[in-house]
RNA sequence: GCGGGUGUAGCUUAAUGGUAAAGCUCCAGCCUUCCAAGCUGGCUACGUGGGUUCGAUUCCCAUCACCCGCUCCA
């Protein structure tokens, strides 16, 4: 198997294009930073994905530790919510950073992290100020600035440091905006190479009604999660759902993100598939550690190589306050290879966000067991994954290259996500072939994606469908008016299996069971 | 948002201060009895907007998009 000199991923987003599996959106007006349409097959290929998990995770949802079977339920809210929502949630402030960039380094900090801290020095007596020295915060920060400060010091013609006392330390959030050019960047070496600290608010927000003012403002979701926790008690109440159970959602969100990059895999729209388990408190270690574990396994189930799936636990001191854990499950993206990028996010959330609703709403949005008779705020055990991400993965995944074949560039998708499952094909576009081939297509249309083509050579349209990812072709040759028999071709062998026409069917979805 | 790179048909490339060539793809027809065969014909491009110029795809400026790094994240 030869390489090309092209990356992966540029040949990847070119077949995509090629084959209409993803567009630029917008692309007659010059394109749109940070979204992507999906085309004919893309749409196919998203739709499958998006069913299989909503199969296995609402319509028929794996089985418990207890060996029976879990109960999740479905859901689709809006998009836009009360704002309030997202006050408390914390993404307004939480996704609504400050940042600064240093003109001298290029680099960019967040605001609240670069902390300043005035130092001074003595020479002859005279107690001299170095002026507004700046580092990030952490445990580095103190050796940091007496590092920059000695060889301030030093510069200027030698002297006693005085003590650097870190607790005077402010961040650069909380400085007097008319001192902010006398800072000295945590990386740069003069003063006044940090620019203003801009707000980078991730929320995308527009306004309900006529009148657009701070009342009105609204946000689109950031996150589909949020809309889970807004309905629980509702879901509580009318579904007859007892704990521990999980309500699933798909959805789009949206995300003004700094820099959207690489292809699908960072945009500002983008679709997730999210659900959140709520359990006693005192068995979310174990649902944690359960949902890794399904997850991990779903994504292998879908066509993922074992191999190219990790788990990345996030250390404790990385962890968002509230989370007792997280694990990301990371890919091998064609564009982080050798290493890891973020798939899915599996969140132990203890009961953060149904308290902090609770709080915000002033609604009681706790759990009565009355089996045990007992009452408290229910656990949350959160797998999030990105349903655009994972049509990258399948496209990442199912990318082969091999020049020994007729069409280098194929598709090994799993037969059952491939977007189009069967072509139907007459060898010859005479002698009565096409009569019968378009007779299998009436017929199996209802039961597969079909697609009949008798365009020029049988190899070509053996090609195009290796491309897409078809994973059977059906051609009825010369033979078949006599013995009522067609070819069935293999996607993954190339080769060809002789069978009855009744047999298909039959044939087919036996193969699709994967 | 900052720094670097790129931008000619669906794709891969070419040429040119006087509006563009080719291969593959695609479409139509012929042909074709199992893996991108052949023949004929056809569609389709200088990212966008300014400026310089008699004339700009070419030179200049701006802008947009994509790729790489910083950063951020499902």
């Amino acid at each position: 198997m030869s390489k090309p000199e092209t990356s992966l991923m540029s040949r990847l987003v070119s077949l995509c294009k090629r084959r209409g599996f993803i567009y630029p959106a917008s692309e007659i007006y010059g394109g749109l930073n940070g979204f992507w349409d999906f085309g004919p097959l893309g749409s196919q290929l998203k739709n499958n994905l998006r069913d299989r998990w909503w199969y296995d995770m609402v319509e028929c949802p794996p089985l418990g530790p207890d060996g029976k079977p879990l109960t999740i339920v479905g859901l689709d809210s809006t998009i836009i919510q009360h704002p309030r929502t997202w006050h408390a949630s914390g993404h307004v402030g939480g996704f609504a950073d400050f940042m600064v960039d240093c003109r001298e380094t290029k680099l960019r900090y967040r605001a609240d992290h670069v902390l300043v801290l005035e130092v001074s020095y003595e020479k002859g007596g005279v107690t001299k100020s170095l002026g507004l020295l700046s580092a990030l915060e952490g445990d580095e920060f103190e050796a940091s600035i007496s590092k920059k400060a000695k060889k301030m010091v030093q510069k200027s013609g030698g002297g006693e440091l005085l003590p650097i006392d870190s607790s005077k330390a402010i961040p650069l959030t909380n400085l007097p905006a008319e001192q902010h050019a006398l800072v000295i960047g945590p990386d740069a070496e003069t003063a006044g190479t940090l620019t203003e600290p801009r707000a980078f608010n991730l929320m995308f927000h527009s306004y309900v009604g006529v009148f657009q003012d701070e009342d009105s403002k609204v946000y689109l979701r950031p996150e589909t999660a949020q809309g889970i926790f807004l309905q629980y008690k509702n879901i509580l109440d009318t579904s007859r759902v007892k704990i521990p159970f999980g309500v699933a959602q798909v959805g789009k969100s949206f995300r003004n993100e700094v820099t959207p990059r690489n292809f699908i895999f960072r945009s500002r729209e983008f679709e997730q598939m999210e659900m959140e388990f709520f359990c006693p408190p005192e068995d979310g270690m174990m649902w944690y550690e359960f949902w890794v574990a399904e997850r991990m396994r779903w994504w292998e189930s879908v066509g993922c190589a074992k191999e190219n799936l990790y788990r990345h636990i996030i250390p404790e001191n990385e962890l968002a306050h509230y989370s007792k854990g997280t694990s990301d499950i990371e890919y091998r993206w064609p564009f982080t290879a050798p290493g890891f990028g973020e798939l899915e996010g599996v969140a132990y959330r203890t009961d953060y966000d149904l308290t902090q609703h609770s709080v915000f709403s002033k609604q009681k949005l706790d759990y009565i067991d009355q089996e045990n008779n007992r009452r408290y705020t229910p656990h949350v055990v959160e797998p999030a994954s990105g349903l655009t991400r994972g049509v990258l993965l399948l496209l990442s995944e199912a990318y082969q290259y091999d020049e020994s074949r007729p069409s280098p560039e194929w598709l090994k998708l799993k037969p059952s996500l491939a977007p189009i499952k069967l072509g139907i094909f007459p060898l010859v576009n005479k002698d009565g072939m096409p009569e019968v081939a378009e007779k299998i297509f009436m017929d199996l249309r209802r039961s597969f994606t079909c697609q009949y083509d008798a365009k020029q050579s049988i190899g070509k349209r053996y090609a195009r469908m290796d491309e897409i990812g078809t994973p059977f072709c059906i051609t009825v040759d010369g033979e078949s008016l006599n013995d009522q028999c067609v070819t069935i071709r293999n996607r993954d062998t190339a080769q060809s299996e002789r069978v009855s026409i009744d047999k298909i069917r039959e044939y087919v979805a036996a193969k699709l069971v994967d």
